[in-house]
DNA sequence: TTCCGGTGTA
DNA sequence: TACACCGGAA
């Protein structure tokens, strides 16, 4: 485990406690999480870049899935598809291949569409504002700050999950059920204003550690949930079947049938969820992808 | 076997 | 507001 100043951890907590998030806890802080940065920083290879158009793969791949599982596909992926034009020019079917193991693969068809919607509407370049970015599919609250965050370098309130987690383990340590808006005020105060790239860079990295050492408190947040098992799920199958289509091409429905040994009635109405979803196409019973 | 998360939709 | 969505690691 990284060396942690304890000291000036508790000595941070207890201005707060006694005086409210002030200039001088704020100070110390910064200075924590810095000085953290500073010898433990990782330079993932999103963080070689200021390339708006990396900067939205990573951040659409590092939703949901942890950073050491994105970092080969990553390269990978703008190894192949190097700019917008490429993506948008590109075949569902070649990115969803290039996806393959990140799940979640609806995240793809948001980025091919991005880029299609970059390409048409902007002029291949990516918005700078928001609202715009916002408005792109698969881009939500946390996705358009980190944006503005690290492409562009603007001073956003950017909350996720390791953000959370940091907040909570500083200053909520002893709360239930924690709203985003308690922790945003907080997130809103500390923010190191002439340098938003750098600061939650190193706020990340730091929650990414208390997290592998103190556990996850996100689960005293509200927004925390617990999911249903993944063996025999729903999603399982979408995944299976995905993955064998890719690889087998156009498949009818009495092979994928006795592929997954599910009753019929299940995969049919799976396999008609993958075709509102955008992934396939179904003619006479015979399935592609899109 | 259990765990984890950001976005879109109903 | 609740729920669906992936797969690899612990």
């Amino acid at each position: 485990m990284p060396e942690i100043n304890s000291e000036k951890i508790q000595k941070c907590r207890d201005i707060y406690e006694k005086n409210g998030l002030n200039k001088s806890a704020i100070k110390l802080f910064q200075d924590i999480i810095y000085e953290y940065y500073d010898t433990y920083k990782i330079n993932f290879p999103w963080r070689q870049t200021e390339d708006p158009y990396h900067i939205l793969v990573s951040e659409i791949m590092l939703q949901q899935t942890q950073v050491n599982r994105v970092i080969k596909k990553f390269q990978e992926f703008i190894g192949k598809f190097p700019s917008f034009h490429t993506l948008a020019d590109s075949s569902l079917e070649e990115v969803l291949k290039a996806w393959q193991g990140l799940g979640y693969n609806r995240r793809a068809i948001y980025l091919k569409k991005c880029a299609e919607i970059v390409v048409d509407k902007y002029e291949g370049k990516l918005p700078k504002d928001r609202k715009s970015l916002k408005d792109l599919p698969g881009i939500g609250d946390a996705t358009s700050a980190s944006i503005m965050a690290f492409a562009y370098n603007k001073p956003v309130n950017l909350i996720e999950t390791n953000i959370r987690t940091l907040y909570i383990y500083f200053f909520l340590y002893n709360d239930e059920n924690i709203s985003d808006s308690d922790i945003i005020e907080f997130v809103e105060k500390t923010l190191d204003r002439n340098n938003p790239r750098k600061w939650y860079n190193a706020l990340m990295d730091y929650g990414r550690m208390i997290k592998k050492n103190f556990g996850n408190l996100s689960r005293k947040s509200k927004k925390y949930t617990k999911q249903k098992p993944f063996k025999g799920s729903d999603r399982q199958i979408r995944g299976i079947i995905l993955s064998f289509l890719l690889k087998n091409g156009e498949t009818n429905q009495k092979t994928l049938l006795t592929t997954l040994k599910i009753d019929n009635k299940r995969l049919f109405r799976i396999l008609n969820d993958l075709k509102n979803d955008g992934f396939i196409t179904a003619e006479a019973n015979v399935y592609k992808i899109l």
